[in-house]
DNA sequence: TTTAGAGATATTGTCGACAATTACACTTTA
DNA sequence: TAAAGTGTAATTGTCGACAATATCTCTAAA
């Protein structure tokens, strides 16, 4: 399972639950992308009345997971090629910053924890929980951190709030386990030095370069399984 | 009254006019900066059911104009340095971005309707409306233009449809009619030259300047005032 | 005098029912 | 047969009431 992201409050109120187990079926693929949701039904099947899952679905909508029409209803939103591009492309803008203003606020704590962090990954003991494991968990840890060592709450708002939950959409249902491990790895390491060097600068550029090879990576994923379906 | 975003779409249900109406209310500061929300006394006050009132919340939150904390309740947003800083430093990054993006999306046809916009403002009677005018109306016809020409829905939303909300209570609340008009429009020339040359990278750098000047000058002027209520 | 605790009050969260709008199926007509 | 219109069924939007939680006030003890 991958790591929830870091923004996320323990789940308080009714909805709330809903909210998470909602959010989990959709980005996994237990209630289908681009299908229509009824309310009765899910409320049926929540046990909770409309008005809670209504709650839920406001919340589902603010992380783009699902997209309503007035009198109309919702539906869960499509993955598709143009979406995922779109969707890197403002991941690159965003995360490119966070990763200028990591540079420039992070304090030397954040710094020293993170190199930690990174060591941790590249020991035998996680690279033997397979390559998936470092994928999922150990990727996106390392990019919470320096989101949130930007110390800006707009750019951690929108980024983990908001578009990381697509994100995580995207790589679930095109089934991210690729072999980009070890490249990724040394991307990481070249950005954390820059990061460490305070160049602000160099590291937005290396971030930016990173995130546009994950694109180009789940590009080429989905070529692949569509040159497997024509055949 | 400045110019409402381009994404927003005829009220249709009774939540949404209370939306619009608590929209405007908090961005020209009717509604005070920081004031707790009473559900029940704005229900009453809009003469709708709580319920109605709590969906229009839902959506002050989506544009991140209040803040809800579960079983505490709602308060509008506070107008801090800190806010703007971060506010303005996001925009730097998904405008930047929207404006490479428009540099490579743009149709010829927009671009043409873009330079017409521009060649309208600086005639002698859109001048003689006065320079609050071009302050508010002209500068964001601009941006607006700039991102929607972006071509990508995922820019589009998160700019249009939440950060500037918050731009514009920002612009309200310090009272933004300081001369830059004139230095706002050969900078939006240039910025539009760089698109119609299709030059990405270019176009990119100049609105983050742009940008970061526009922060530039409302920190001045909150400075000023900082210097005047001190005496 | 200050702090801790208990009770009262007000606010938020949740529920079920009704009204308004939309979608579907059937009939009717060209 | 195809298209348009009508009537029914289902879904969404809105409402008021109740339950759960938090806040405030007053009392009592250190």
């Amino acid at each position: 399972m991958p790591l929830d992201n870091p923004t996320k409050t323990l789940a308080i109120t009714t909805a709330d639950k809903v909210f998470e187990q909602m959010q989990h079926a959709i980005v996994e693929g237990d209630i289908l992308a681009g299908s229509k949701i009824s309310e009765p039904e899910l409320a049926k099947q929540y046990q909770v009345s409309r008005s809670t899952l209504r709650e839920a679905l406001n919340r589902l909508e603010k992380c783009h997971l699902i997209e309503r029409k007035p009198n109309v209803g919702s539906r869960v939103v499509e993955c598709s090629i143009k979406g995922l591009l779109e969707l890197y492309i403002t991941r690159e803008a965003l995360e490119g910053m966070a990763c200028r203003q990591a540079a420039e606020n992070m304090t030397d704590e954040e710094i020293v924890d993170m190199k930690a962090m990174l060591s941790q990954h590249s020991t035998a003991q996680d690279l033997q929980d397979g390559v998936a494991y470092y994928q999922e968990k150990g990727d996106l840890d390392f990019h919470y951190k320096v989101i949130l060592g930007s110390h800006n709450a707009q750019l951690i708002n929108l980024i983990c709030g908001q578009l990381y939950h697509l994100v995580r959409m995207y790589r679930c249902q095109f089934g991210m386990n690729s072999p980009r491990a070890s490249r990724a790895f040394s991307e990481h390491s070249r950005i954390i030095e820059a990061i460490s060097d305070r160049d602000g600068e160099l590291a937005e550029l290396l971030m930016r370069r990173h995130i546009a090879a994950s694109r180009k990576n789940i590009e080429n994923k989905i070529a692949e399984q569509n040159k497997l379906n024509q055949q």
